[in-house]
DNA sequence: AAAAATATGTTGACACCCGACATATGTCGT
DNA sequence: ACGACATATGTCGGGTGTCAACATATTTTT
């Protein structure tokens, strides 16, 4: 069992929004910054590398449109993978502050 | 007041280690890898960047070598910055962990 | 009809972090 | 005395993520 790689916030989150539902990136970037009381923002830019690197990795895969949805939305889901990848980082966080707890 | 930024992995480790009284680079190295259980290891050219970066930031402070000691090894304090960074990273780590909870 | 919110994409530059390598001294067993 | 290993710091290159700024287009509100 290989050590997991630790993650960034914005890519926490993003995979933390899409765990609770939202689908597309806009919706991301609005549920991160309402979640985190305005404390963290995820910029377009970081949000559409985001995506692209996250496809190549597996954690979350493009969906169609459902009918009648306003079709310039592009929704994603996690995939099995990416929901084990987050319950990874929640451990190693939750290590962190256990690690911490000592202090 | 600022947003914190988040900090890695290696630096919160290099912080609390010093927190907990680790005094030079290496020591840090060693503890940080029993403390993480081996999952964390700080490579030194982490280390050594990070004392850097961090006495610019004004965390950490060196001092000078007790009479008697290896006079090689060089001693680092955290300072009220410092720990104050640290107590700041320990809140958002808590914050993002909260945000999970509801999933 | 204008303005603001919604929604995605592109680019460039910077900071940072790490792995691999390099160097030197101290210690322990044989 | 010797090799091996632990101790201890420092250097360098590459890759990644992040953001600001810009660009474009649609929908909703005033």
């Amino acid at each position: 069992m290989k050590r997991s790689e630790p993650m960034s916030e914005s890519y926490y989150y993003i995979l933390l929004c899409l765990a609770k539902g939202a689908t597309h990136g806009y919706g991301i970037m609005q549920m991160t910054e309402k979640l985190s009381g305005g404390d963290v923002t995820i910029g377009s830019g970081t949000m559409y590398g985001a995506t692209v690197n996250m496809i190549k990795k597996g954690w979350i895969r493009e969906v169609m449109s459902a009918e009648g949805g306003p079709e310039r939305r592009r929704l994603y889901v996690l995939t099995d993978e990416g929901r084990s990848a987050l319950r990874a980082e929640i451990s190693r966080l939750r290590r962190m502050l256990e690690n911490a707890e000592e202090v």
